[in-house]
DNA sequence: CAGTAATTTGAGTGTTAACTCTAATTTGAA
DNA sequence: TTCAAATTAGAGTTAACACTCAAATTACTG
């Protein structure tokens, strides 16, 4: 059971938590840090959240769905209005893209938790772009299906990553030209 | 000046080094799992080293140097040289491309002096990649061509990072498909 | 076979992290 | 208004980290 007053600090807490895994990533991101811009001390913390790691799981869990605009899968999607949703995605939600990648690729390795969330969220991500590939060409193969999802995924995330390292980076330009086929012009 | 004995300890250290780094990230990389894989003590460490930072760095310029076969820059290479060759030291170098890929894409963010260095060499390599599209290409406008270099470096990025999480994602073959167009079938 | 310089030892230092605990304060239902 | 439960405060604990240092040992040179 919750007072107003305790639900208010924990929303606090998290955006906390979020700014500073955006910021500094996840392991600049310390109990001090976060309680710091939350406005509070470590007492409150922990009579809110069991562990450093819980409040993080939390604010990465908003990050995954917020990746996915459609989360009830009404499998209309073309391919490029799933390469289109995670470039708004990317561009409209820096923190929360900035959590996504950060912990998508990086930050998942020492905490097993997190890695099978970022697992199994990969997986259900590949599977999505598939069933669009299938869509527009429903004679192919399962194996090149799956194939050219995850080669789709994994560039398209390599060109989001690239913009932690380089803020003016052009993700919309460069996700696009993956789709246009502008890499093999011969 | 130095014995015999402490350029073998220097070069145990940093085999050491590199091996943690590979296996469990930077962040994971203390003092002590590197003295206990290099089988020394920290004063033995701190004897041949200034700090923790100076075998990192010394390990990493070893790993962006592995990147490019051919240093000399001859200017002959075709992008599918390019591409070949970064797929023979992923797949050929596992320690080394295991540390490239970390620093690169995650473990530069703290660290300014492995951060700059990281961004030079991204940027050499756009422009290495730039020159081989100009070959095939040679009507093709600057901006142009470097907005390709970037789009395939950093899917190629985003694949090799993703075999980081996955032991068996086939890097060759994602890598190669960004070239012949598999991604746009229309 | 000195003697000196390099190396190794391993206990020790200072710092910072996550997390705990008790007492004080605030909240809100009866 | 009362009072138990929720919340906050903030000093304190424990552990792990990078790094130091004086003494012991080993490697090479003349």
């Amino acid at each position: 059971m919750r007072y107003k007053a305790g639900l208010e600090t924990r929303d606090r807490i998290l955006e906390a938590t979020r700014s500073s895994i955006a910021e500094v990533g996840l392991e600049g991101t310390t109990i001090k840090s976060i309680c710091e811009r939350a406005n509070v001390l470590p007492g409150s913390f922990y009579n809110l959240f069991d562990s450093k790691e819980q409040a993080v799981i939390t604010v990465v869990r908003g990050a995954i769905d917020a990746v996915d605009p459609d989360p009830d899968h009404l499998g209309t999607d073309t391919l490029a209005d799933l390469v289109e949703a995670y470039i708004t995605f990317l561009t409209e939600q820096g923190d929360l893209a900035r959590v996504y990648i950060g912990i998508a690729v990086l930050g998942s390795s020492n905490n097993s938790e997190l890695r099978g969330r970022m697992l199994r969220h990969h997986e259900g991500r590949v599977t999505r772009f598939a069933e669009a590939i299938q869509r527009e060409h429903p004679d192919m193969s399962d194996g090149e299906l799956k194939r050219r999802a995850e080669t789709l995924v994994s560039a398209l995330n390599g060109i989001a990553l690239h913009r932690v390292l380089d803020k003016d980076f052009d993700i919309a330009t460069h996700s696009r030209a993956l789709l246009s086929g502008a890499l093999n012009p011969l």
